[in-house]
DNA sequence: TCTTCATTGACCAACCTGGTCAAAAGGTGT
DNA sequence: ACACCTTTTGACCAGGTTGGTCAATGAAGA
């Protein structure tokens, strides 16, 4: 695991969900296994059958979802593009497919960046490292600085877009929280941010 | 306790930082008293004599810390003021001496905000209920929307100061954990806090 | 010395933890 | 029906932590 085939799909989500789940609301330590077999609907035993131990469980969890984010990142983005306000639409709406799937992986790949128990914040550290995020902050670095109108801070709107973008979307997620995950319609959250795209065009672009 | 005299208020400051830290890294259920004894240096029987339980603990700290804070926001305020801007700084200042004397003070408050352990949760909505923040909201509400620029949409663009002053609070907040608490310049931070005033202003303000 | 009150920390039962393992259940071919 | 193998179960374990207690000690004044 994962892909140690015999194990059907449907199981395996249900393991992945509920693991996000537990170990993002709980972080490492605190998150029981106990509560992963029950929200995931198995035994214990079939737990440590898959995963030798915690340790493994967690450790796989964080490489798998790593890795299957960067992926649907990297063959969705468009690398060549300097405006950020496209590259933040980009992002989202991919962030937004994925949450729909998986409504936890965001929360916990932030809740791991944020671990800091001694047992496997070591072995996090390799597993970052071996991630090619090196492009991913040049995307950011490499903004046009020239549709800002005069007389404006680049570095500093841009900081401002970042939080703002960061504000609505941890808004969202509140009112994810108090409704089913099936309501949360695409089109209105876009329509949502992109009114926040043409404020935000309209005060600091030329 | 609190205020039930005969202890000296050094001993009761060190336990009310103590409790601050421990409650809102951990939240009620995982924070233990045996932590927080040991962060106040005391020993588990005396705070148990002073506080009938851990319980009685959270709720006496919560309504003292949020009373505190309350009062100090009133006293200082000008409940006339309509710049969404000066209104922000006035509040910044504020938040920032507090700081001073109470580094986890607001990081409490907000884990209490979102606490949802059952225990709790029906008197921390009692205490809640009590407070008199409706005047609170209003001095949000009530902001003159006439120095916007024609064609922004005031709501949205108050949501995205809102959001700005939030992102740099993390951020001041997260630098701060890397440096002493003496070492944060109240004058460096609100410098820093005027300039994207002046960029946010700039660019939505006629 | 005696009395009073603040303070200590070893101690307790209850609970929860990650992990095990004998046994049951399920599947397949004969 | 049987045998054989794999998957899955959940009661069980030792180790650790929890909130809370209480007999004992210290300090201070009379």
């Amino acid at each position: 695991m994962f892909h140690s085939l015999n194990i059907d799909s449907e199981k395996e989500d249900r393991i992945i969900n509920a693991a996000t789940k537990v170990f993002s609301e709980n972080g490492y330590k605190r998150a029981s296994t106990n509560a992963i077999v029950k929200e995931a609907g198995i035994s214990k035993g079939i737990l440590f059958h898959y995963f030798k131990s915690k340790k493994d469980l967690y450790l796989s969890l964080y490489e798998h979802l790593s890795d299957m984010f960067a992926e649907k990142i990297y063959a969705r983005l468009d690398w060549e593009e300097r405006d950020i306000f496209e590259i933040i639409r980009q992002v989202s709406v991919i962030k937004l497919e994925l949450f729909k799937t998986y409504p936890d992986l965001i929360n916990f790949l932030n809740s791991v960046f944020h671990e800091d128990e001694a047992e496997v914040k070591e072995e996090v550290e390799t597993i970052r490292e071996s991630l090619t995020d090196s492009s991913f902050t040049k995307l950011f670095s490499n903004i046009d600085a020239g549709k800002f109108r005069e007389g404006i801070d680049a570095a500093k709107a841009i900081q401002v877009i970042y939080w703002t973008f960061e504000g609505f979307a941890n808004q969202q997620q509140a009112k994810a929280k108090s409704m089913s995950v099936a309501d949360i319609y695409k089109e209105d959250v876009l329509a949502e941010l992109d009114s926040y795209t043409d404020l935000l065009k309209k005060s600091f672009y030329k």
